[in-house]
DNA sequence: CGCCGAGTTGAACTGAATCAAGAAACGTGG
DNA sequence: CCACGTTTCTTGATTCAGTTCAACTCGGCG
């Protein structure tokens, strides 16, 4: 997939965009090829920058007294980024890293204030993106107060059946916010 | 506090607004004034309209197998709805209950989308307050994953110290994910 | 081949839930 | 303004889901 590609396809999940808007978001993006491991943002860098996923997959994660704890996970046509140092350019809380050799392309914030600013439509887009954004939150949030650490893993697997295959157990158990060790007992058939 | 305040202050928050644009939304925006304990919307409705508190405060709150779960609190100069219900059209998982007697001003979706339509500096307010929600949930999640019950009850008071004066106790435990039980025993100093 | 990180299994522990009973506060009507 | 019933909150005893700590297994890779 190329950039023209990834554009399209942008507009198509989100939100149309003229032309003349495309071009520019186009110029403005950068793609990046990138190594499994490789830490987009650490703590305490002030990160500006959101990415898309084209392929691979990448994880947000805090680091609280030494314990690793995955916030997010992302995947294809996804895009991720340390949310709080993005949206109020505060330094980031957390890091950001590939679990998989990567192919993203980069976006600025202050590029992409820029466009919300010279084009109404890609205003709208941005407001998409953040909407949609919101209510996976929402979702995260009601799957954290109801369900019980089996019926949280049995969701996920349902949303996405590859996961086991793509993320290691143990940042899955962190982003369901249970140890490892549960995680691995929930697994065993025998349970 | 009129509608024109209302505005006012709802520009000042989020994003400034032509006074065209201002025209309209005041056009737009419904006062209410309704008492404690009064649903605004139930389990099951469509419900397309989001309601800015002037006065007061609100609950939305989910029942699952006959409990009832408190999924967000609003107070004076925050929206409420029922998020789900509002951006994607489906019906409510949520009630939204009021506290307190309370003023409302409220405004409907397809209002909201002629006039981001329409105004580009509309399109660009939405999008704030879609940012500022995200951004709370953000936290939420965050709480959630750390904090034990008894700093998650340290924080709502650091955040809001008026909160035990005006929500029952019962709401505030199952807004922070713990039992009333363990709220009340929480609270009592010995422990 | 042997090491190392990822995952599993076991046993003891714990924070919070549940169940149950009672106390305090609240409001409504007489 | 008080009495009574209802709702809200507290306290206690018990249970339980999930954590912690520790030892072990397995598979991949230098």
């Amino acid at each position: 997939m190329n950039k023209e590609e990834v554009i399209k396809r942008i507009c198509e999940t989100y939100a149309p965009l003229s032309r003349a808007c495309q071009q520019e978001l186009l110029d403005n993006g950068m793609m990046l090829f990138l190594e499994k491991n490789h830490i987009l943002v650490r703590e305490g860098q002030h990160s500006d920058k959101t990415y898309y996923i084209i392929n691979g997959c990448a994880r947000a994660y805090y680091l609280k007294d030494g314990k690793d704890i995955t916030d997010w996970l992302a995947f294809e046509n996804e895009f991720i980024s340390s949310i709080i140092s993005f949206f109020t350019h505060q330094p980031s809380p957390h890091y950001i890293e590939l679990l998989e050799d990567s192919v993203l392309v980069e976006f600025s914030k202050s590029k992409i204030d820029e466009l919300a600013d010279k084009y109404h439509d890609f205003e709208r887009l941005i407001r998409m993106v953040v909407t949609k954004t919101m209510l996976s939150q929402q979702e995260k949030i009601a799957s954290m107060q109801f369900y019980s650490a089996k019926e949280k893993y049995a969701n996920i697997l349902a949303i996405r059946p590859d996961i086991t295959q793509r993320v290691p157990l143990t940042f899955i158990a962190s982003y369901l916010g249970i140890t490892l060790e549960t995680l691995s007992r929930i697994r065993n058939p025998r349970n």
